[in-house]
DNA sequence: GGAATAGTGTCTTTCAGACACTATCTG
DNA sequence: CAGATAGTGTCTGAAAGACACTATTCC
């Protein structure tokens, strides 16, 4: 069809990789689910790290580069997920730039001494402040995303604890209770959600076999699990 | 941070836009699942419809360009959907290339004249041909995602009887379970899907008001229903 | 004992699926 | 009439949610 020199010949897009990264803050009283915003310089105001592709470089070596670089903390372990393309030529009004937008969901800890501001998402999967360009929406749909993911209400099957790996060691049913809360902002009952939840969880032992128990201090101490 | 001479000076990549066009055929006597497959001459085989992205071009737009300089039919109603990015820089050996796959459901009609075959796709979503590149696996994702949609049995609410569109004017609720059934590729019991489906469907009445029936010649004529 | 949290037994409602039956057309 | 397809009444089982109760800790 074309030969060699007129598909080299046409213009080429710029092609950037935008990063919605989703984390469950428990820092205060209650978990909250987080996005991580950063100061931009280029139209000054409040956006998502970003950058350009480099030659025949992949996306996940660029989201390498974006984590090691702009936010400062170790590339990924979970895999980051497509979440739109941004193809408006007058996006970037400094050149014909498409961009991906992906969301990438970490542990909270991953990001001790990020760079930028981890800003809680409302019910809705909005946020309190206006972001620059198409943010916003990314983080949407971002969040709309990882809630596809934490609904667990009617999938009587392949029902997964914590598909993106927001609880780090073993965890009580209150707390995993209380991160499915926070990612879908609903109040979930207790009994039901355990029941659920139950089939597809191991309880940590001991080494007497006894059962681990967690002492958060006050209340009676909660058994322990580990995902299946 | 960088200015505009940097920033243009970086090498870019050609961004195509490859299309897995799905339909539902029924000509023969139980409607099926296809994808259309064309022939290509860049490496010999087949595969699906794509395009680079020209100077300034939005998705959307090259999607137009595919379907009438490439399939030959007017251009899409319904949403295109992105899949997945293909990103391996090694994939084209012309060129660094990226590729956006996308899918696209149309009813069948407009189909009619198309350039290229209608292949069906079989209950794992894989086809019966291996088509070249990352075409196969397009395809797989295409028929998940469209599979997702057509999963009413555990949306109690929210029920779309036929999101894509593949069904035209009235029909009945048979005709609707066994598009159901060619897209999900299984059995549905039709007591269960026609109370599923019931309360989201409009009777078609006739000018007298009395109810318009199918008459498909053999057996009782069914109701026909509009979506709601 | 009282406060707080964990865990469970039971009831109701909802819905899917199975089964069988009735209804209405053609030949 | 038989054959074929449409449509529905009824039962069972699974699971969610509501409610209340018991269990175990700290003070």
């Amino acid at each position: 069809m074309s030969n060699q020199v007129s598909l080299e010949d046409y213009p080429r897009p710029a092609v950037g990789v935008d990063l919605a990264i989703l984390t469950v803050a428990s820092t205060t009283d209650s978990p909250r689910l987080c996005v991580l915003v950063q100061d931009r310089t280029a139209p000054d105001g409040r956006g998502l790290p970003g950058r350009f592709l480099r030659e025949r470089q992949t996306v996940f070596n660029a989201v390498g580069d974006i984590l090691r670089l702009k936010v400062n903390i170790a590339p990924p372990t979970s895999p980051t997920r497509l979440i739109r393309l941004f193809d408006d030529p007058d996006r970037d009004d400094r050149t014909w730039a498409v961009s991906a937008a992906h969301a990438l969901s970490v542990h909270e800890n991953t990001l001790a001494g990020a760079r930028g501001d981890l800003v809680p998402v409302a019910a809705d999967g909005g946020l309190p402040e206006a972001l620059l360009f198409d943010y916003d929406l990314i983080v949407r749909e971002a969040v709309t995303d990882l809630r596809e993911r934490y609904e667990t209400r009617k999938k009587y099957r392949d029902v997964q604890p914590d598909p993106d790996g927001f609880l780090a060691g073993p965890f009580t049913l209150a707390q995993l209770r209380r991160l499915h809360e926070s990612v879908l902002s609903v109040e979930l009952p207790k009994d039901s959600f355990n029941r659920r939840m139950i089939g597809f969880l191991r309880p940590v032992l001991r080494r007497n076999r006894s059962p681990a128990l967690s002492s958060d201090g006050v209340g009676r101490p909660a058994q322990l699990y580990r995902k299946r």
